[in-house]
RNA sequence: GCCCGGGUAGCUCAGUUGGUAGAGCAGCGGAUUGAAAAUCCGCGUGUCGGUGGUUCGAAUCCGCCCCCGGGCA
């Protein structure tokens, strides 16, 4: 039971693509279909597959599929760099100039919802953060905790405050740094018409399947990675001694590998700490991509490849 | 066949002297504006194996039956 929202007429010169959905649901393939149907060059829109260091993982496309289809933004950053939505912006607008020039259409796949939301409407201009501050503040919010920070964040920025809990360092320490250097809140860039959005329409497909299927090859996909060489690609990682403040140190199975390694786990519980983890990605992304984002196809099961070039011209040409 | 032990949430288990049940894990719902595979917020989801009885009232006491361990034959 596929739906189709509305009558697009896509319009390959200005238009975009987008592939969303969570984690292990098949949209890899799609973006690859669809590159096919329509002459296009996948862009990375995922926050783990743009490290260099992991690819087994971050289930990266493989190296013969990258050979059949150019993928962009994939291992493009060093593990030592932090990205963010907006130096990804930066790097996909590059990409999307790019591959127009080239009389081809992008086509954004990725499960990192606020990534591809940022895409699409763009996001607050809030100038770079100095970094010195950016650890100061996380270095204070430690020291003082989460509720005494939110008190100081309510003296400036009482609308953002009343939204925030206690326990959000994240985007409590976000607001504090914001204000501290811009002495603007938060929520007033916020309210600013967000920049940075791709030229064009978006035509997103989500594929969003049953939750038993998906959370059944998500529960076997670990232990694939692990057969094909997960370990040894953890291990280059781990022997780099990033901060753990890294991102991809976060990359689901990193901290269960290095467990694993430290004599901390048994494979066997690595291998099920991580597939819960997983698990758990992936409802947020159902979460998210139900909720807060536009889909104009959305495929109800696992995706699997389709040799069919029609179907996709059907969809996206429908007006 | 007999003797023990056990059957309570998806799993592992609590449950006082009878007052229709609660922890951990799993799971579910939600938020999400530059670390987002991050960071948070919320929610027990139950024929207490079945049945009959005692009782105002049974997960709890009694009878019978079923199932799973272990032991004896």
């Amino acid at each position: 039971m596929n739906e189709m929202i509305a009558p697009f007429n896509f319009d390959p010169q200005h238009d975009f693509i987008m592939v969303a959905g969570p984690t292990a649901s098949g949209k890899s393939a799609l973006a690859m279909d669809i590159a096919k149907a329509v002459d296009g060059v996948i862009i990375n829109g995922d926050s783990m597959q743009i490290y260099r260091d992991l690819s087994i993982v971050t289930a990266c496309p493989s190296p013969l599929e990258k050979m059949a289809m150019p993928h962009r933004l994939y291992n493009a950053l060093d593990g030592a760099d932090v990205c963010s939505v907006g130096k990804w912006l930066g790097l996909l607008h590059q990409e999307v100039a790019a591959i127009r020039a080239y009389g081809k259409v992008p086509i954004i796949c990725g499960g990192t919802a606020l990534y591809l939301n940022a895409a699409q409407h763009g996001i607050s201009a809030i100038p770079d953060i100095d970094e010195a501050l950016h650890k100061a503040v996380i270095a204070e919010h430690r020291e003082k905790g989460g509720a005494a920070m939110l008190e100081e964040l309510a003296l400036f920025d009482g609308a953002l405050a009343a939204r925030l809990s206690p326990g959000d360092s994240q985007r409590i320490t976000r607001a504090i740094e914001v204000y501290r250097q811009t002495s603007r809140p938060l929520s007033e860039w916020q309210r600013d018409d967000p920049q940075g959005q791709l030229s064009g329409r978006a035509f997103n497909f989500t594929v969003l399947p049953d939750r038993d299927e998906l959370y059944a090859r998500i529960n076997k996909r670990f232990a694939m990675m692990w057969e094909a060489g997960a370990l040894p690609e953890v291990e280059r990682l781990l022997a780099r001694e990033l901060p753990t403040s890294a991102p991809v140190m976060k990359a689901v199975g990193v901290p269960q590998i290095a467990a694993y390694l430290a004599g901390e786990m048994t494979d066997e519980e690595a291998i099920a700490d991580a597939a819960m983890q997983s698990r758990r990605y992936a409802k947020r992304q159902f979460t998210f991509f139900r909720n807060n984002f536009i889909t104009n196809y959305e495929f109800q099961e696992l995706y699997s490849t389709r040799d069919d070039l029609e179907f996709f011209s059907k969809i996206l040409f429908s007006a």
